[in-house]
DNA sequence: GACCAGGCACATC
DNA sequence: GATGTGCATGGT
């Protein structure tokens, strides 16, 4: 028996059964999960919907449409995002990437192998392990689970790992004791936000968390 | 007005 | 290698 995958199987269950399928990532395709990776970058996600509305609006979801698109015309477009400027820069390393790479093709990306793209994706300039991770957990679906804020302080909180514990030690945890399967790493880590995002914040609001009766 | 939000790179010690 | 800081809008 193992008891880490069971504490992680009971908080899933308990998560699913309170919240329901979360349906992520919410976009329409590959490519916009992609943009939308970079734009969520410390960011609520309702920025990243206006961002992502003005850059569709201008019909300019693509990746040559947007290579083409000057930078400064591009942090325009998506400054409700925050950090526009900063995200402009980091959007078009990542679209110069996958042009340069894979010739702006995203089904060609689903099929290299994990384990490389990952590690290209972590040598664009501006695309670290969750963005890395989230593009090819929730627009490449591949088996890799998605570590944030949230997954570190619900973790933190039921005691599944120290205060020291790094991105790849947190991603570890649940990859070694959870069967590898997108549909159940998708929607876990979406869960984790949700219930991240109503009870356990810097100051945690245990009291009618679903996951309260599993506290240590 | 303070605090927070689905990070990351870079400077400095 | 650890720790601190800039980046920025918009909602609560």
């Amino acid at each position: 028996m193992n008891i880490l995958a069971d504490k992680l199987s009971e908080i899933y269950d308990l998560l699913l059964e309170a919240y329901g399928p979360q349906h992520w990532w919410p976009a329409e395709s590959p490519l916009e999960v992609l943009v939308g990776a970079v734009l969520t970058q410390n960011t609520n996600w309702q920025g990243v919907e206006k961002a992502m509305t003005n850059v569709k609006n201008h019909n300019l979801l693509d990746p040559h449409k947007l290579q083409a698109l000057p930078i400064v015309e591009l942090a325009q477009l998506i400054k409700p995002a925050g950090y526009f400027n900063l995200k402009a820069r980091r959007l078009k390393n990542l679209i110069d990437f996958i042009i340069e790479a894979y010739s702006g093709d995203l089904e060609a990306m689903e099929r290299a192998e994990t384990d490389q793209l990952r590690e290209e994706l972590l040598a664009v300039n501006g695309v670290g392990p969750e963005t890395a991770d989230s593009i090819l957990l929730y627009a490449l679906e591949k088996p890799v689970f998605v570590v944030d804020t949230y997954t570190y302080r619900v973790a933190s909180r039921h005691g599944l790992i120290g205060k020291e514990a790094s991105y790849d030690d947190l991603q570890e945890l649940f990859t070694l004791h959870l069967p590898s399967e997108v549909r159940l790493f998708n929607e876990y880590h979406a869960l984790l936000v949700r219930v991240g995002k109503l009870h356990c914040k810097r100051k945690p609001r245990c009291q009618g968390c679903p996951l309260e009766p599993l506290l240590p």
